[in-house]
RNA sequence: GGGCGCGUAGCUCAAUUGGUUAGAGUACCGGACUGUCGAUCCGGUGGUUGCGGGUUCGAGUCCCGUCGCGCUCGCCA
């Protein structure tokens, strides 16, 4: 697990509310402070015991700060209870501010040009041998971390983590109410949605058979809430996707959600922009830039092969059907696209790795993955014989120099984009092509407000029903002709950093009229138009005014900022991919008093045992 | 639901083609030590090799099943 802790701009230490257990916070004592007697209470992080004088390392969330046991200043009872202080032990101590001699000091903590000579000591805690001690230099399995998170959440990088986050969500709620924004909350006991992904469903004990569906954004709440007149909500708020976990996603996860009245496209834009200027500012210390770019959705795909394309480097798409009708190879003239990109360096992998990259595009759905190497007399090895009467122009149009490797996707548009597209991200892993410090930010802007479901023969949203097209397209939304339908934009606006889709929104439908015809594209019809959404179709009825906003991975945000690819590292408490607490052991089986109050029976899949509860 | 990987001492790991009593570092326990800061030195305790079955003269190692963790495809408006 590798954090850039160089990055956060400065070292920050908190004030010790003074107590009867201590004046000062382990990160706080300095130089200046020598000659004070002081109280500390903390963690035993380590010991050094010399026989005579026993050295510990008082850990609390603020530092470490070492402490010093001589007999001659705390007196031989004192002195022999230090000595069987053991790591993880709470104790609080009094003491002197004492400075080190010049052999003595130690650059590598921020409390190192001091130490406390004690002349005090109460152990205020023992502790059992733990299962794995919070320092840095140990590396210690995700599993067992997690088992003893209230550990592992000691370490000085988790608690890191845990104040970067702390420092961000109280700068989305001064910012934006600043702005005028309120936190409103909204229920998380609601209705169930049709669309989307799978709702985690709670069963109503007052209504026997009908349950609760825990909401997967608060979409519909605060569009009510702009019907309301609140014209400028925000909320940090937990959403809840009963879908498998990734290394980037939990069921339960953190939004920022946002919604503003009497706005268009830009107004969100610009808020959020502010915001995250602000936040990398005041937590990274780097500015963004001003104003962040926009890429149409078609340009990211055609160009990136990817909605949210990481700019950190290069590797463009570029379409050579043209040319490929000009060779002899029959996979490239089939096609209806052949498109390349030219890998930097890549000239310089091996036989054996360029045809893994070719097994691992089958996995992808392609056929195959044609390459080549560029050198200074032109294509070799791979497909380059077929190539050579259009190797000059695919080596202008490619861009690509000597030591390069030009790899080729032919088939159906989709599938030559999602290959190269992650062909790109891997090559970016694999050579290192993409500066870990940099930040990439984009606006994609214009995405297709359907998309067609090939399984279910349907259209379904691209964002979600309530997206409003672009007015130019508003026409369209009468025709039921598939090119005609996809070719209508929307009002949607997602925020790109380094290829991580860290938020998204859009301007929503606020006519009755036009939700409806949405909703018919769909395949909803007005029953279910009314049992499923009845309450925002009713609430458009009634003055809805126009309006849209964004929703930020706060989770997603918080990674990216502390330079991990784990959200685990960024949730105090999270669950493993099987949806597990394995800390608390949630989820468990319940008794049977409170099955029969919720009017549940569990029947359980065939070749499974109960739960134990 | 599918694919891949991992599971050995409290922790992190090793163990040759299947071969003697499963080792090391660290932690822990005992001892020594007045300037350490990942202290050092000496000695010691510590194992259902995730679990169940199978093959074999012999299994940590091979096979089958199962459980857990991770990555990933599907899924995630």
């Amino acid at each position: 697990m590798i954090y850039h802790l160089s990055s956060i701009a400065k070292v920050i230490t908190m004030e010790a509310i003074e107590t009867r257990y201590r004046t000062h916070t382990c990160g706080q004592l300095r130089g200046g402070d020598v000659g004070r007697t002081v109280a500390l209470a903390g963690w035993v992080h380590s010991y050094r015991d010399h026989g005579n004088l026993v050295f510990i390392d008082l850990r609390d969330r603020d530092g470490l700060t070492q402490l010093v046991f001589d007999p001659d200043t705390c007196g031989k009872a004192n002195h022999d209870e230090a000595r069987k202080l053991r790591s993880e032990w709470v104790i609080g101590i009094r003491g002197q501010v004492t400075a080190r001699g010049d052999e003595a000091l130690n650059p590598k903590l921020p409390t190192g040009q001091i130490e406390v000579r004690v002349t005090d000591l109460t152990v205020l805690s023992i502790s059992s041998t733990p299962p794995f001690v919070p320092d840095e230099h140990e590396t210690v399995s995700e599993d067992k971390r997690l088992v003893h998170r209230y550990i592992d959440l000691r370490r000085a990088s988790m608690q890191q983590t845990l104040r970067t986050r702390h420092r961000v969500t109280k700068l989305m709620r001064d910012h934006l109410s600043d702005l005028g924004f309120w936190e409103i909350e909204t229920p998380f006991l609601t209705k169930s949605t049709p669309e989307g992904a799978r709702d985690f469903i709670v069963p109503s004990r007052l209504m026997p058979g009908c349950f609760y569906a825990l909401p997967q954004s608060p979409q519909l709440f605060k569009q009510l809430l702009m019907v309301s007149g609140c014209d400028k909500y925000m909320q940090i708020v937990r959403c809840f996707r009963d879908e498998d976990p990734r290394a980037d996603r939990q069921a339960e996860f953190t939004q920022l959600d946002v919604e503003m009245s009497f706005v268009d496209r830009e107004n969100v834009i610009a808020v959020t922009e502010g915001l995250l200027r602000r936040i990398w500012k005041e937590i990274l210390g780097k500015d963004l830039p001003d104003p962040i770019p926009h890429m149409d959705y078609d340009q990211a795909m055609s160009q990136y092969g990817s909605d949210r394309p990481d700019l950190r480097y290069g590797m463009k798409l570029h379409d050579i059907t043209d040319l490929a009708q000009q060779t002899d190879f029959g996979v490239f003239k089939s096609a209806a696209m052949v498109k390349t990109i030219a890998v930097p360096g890549g000239g310089k992998l091996s036989r054996k790795e360029t045809d893994a990259l070719a097994d691992w595009a089958k996995g992808l759905g392609a056929k195959g993955l044609a390459v080549t190497k560029v050198t200074a007399a032109g294509l070799d090895t791979g497909v380059a014989k077929f190539l050579a009467p259009i190797a000059a122009k695919l080596i202008e149009r490619s861009g690509a120099g000597d030591g390069d490797l030009l790899c080729f996707a032919a088939d159906r548009s989709r599938i030559v984009h999602k290959v190269l597209g992650e062909l790109r991200l891997k090559m970016a892993r694999d050579l290192n092509l993409a500066p870990s410090s940099e930040f990439a930010w984009l606006w994609v802007v214009n995405f297709p407000l359907f998309e067609f479901d090939e399984e279910e023969k349907r259209f379904v949203s691209t964002h979600h029903p309530f997206t409003a097209p672009l007015d130019e397209d508003l026409s369209k939304l009468d025709s039921r002709d598939r090119p005609v339908v996809e070719s209508i934009k929307s009002k949607a606006y997602d925020i790109v950093v380094n290829g991580s889709e860290i938020g998204g929104g859009s301007i929503r439908i606020h006519r009755m009229d036009v939700q409806q015809k949405v909703f018919s594209l769909l395949g909803i019809d007005e029953a279910a138009q009314k049992q499923k959404f009845g309450f925002l179709l009713d609430a458009l009825h009634f003055g809805a005014p126009p309006h849209g906003g964004i929703a930020l991975g706060l989770d997603r945000l918080i990674m990216i900022l502390r330079g991990t690819t784990n959200i685990r590292d960024v949730i105090a408490f999270p669950k493993t991919q099987s949806g597990a607490d394995l800390m608390s052991g949630a989820p468990s089986a319940v008794d049977d008093k409170q099955l029969r109050e919720a009017n549940i029976r569990v029947v359980l899949p065939p070749g499974k045992p109960p739960a134990a509860s």
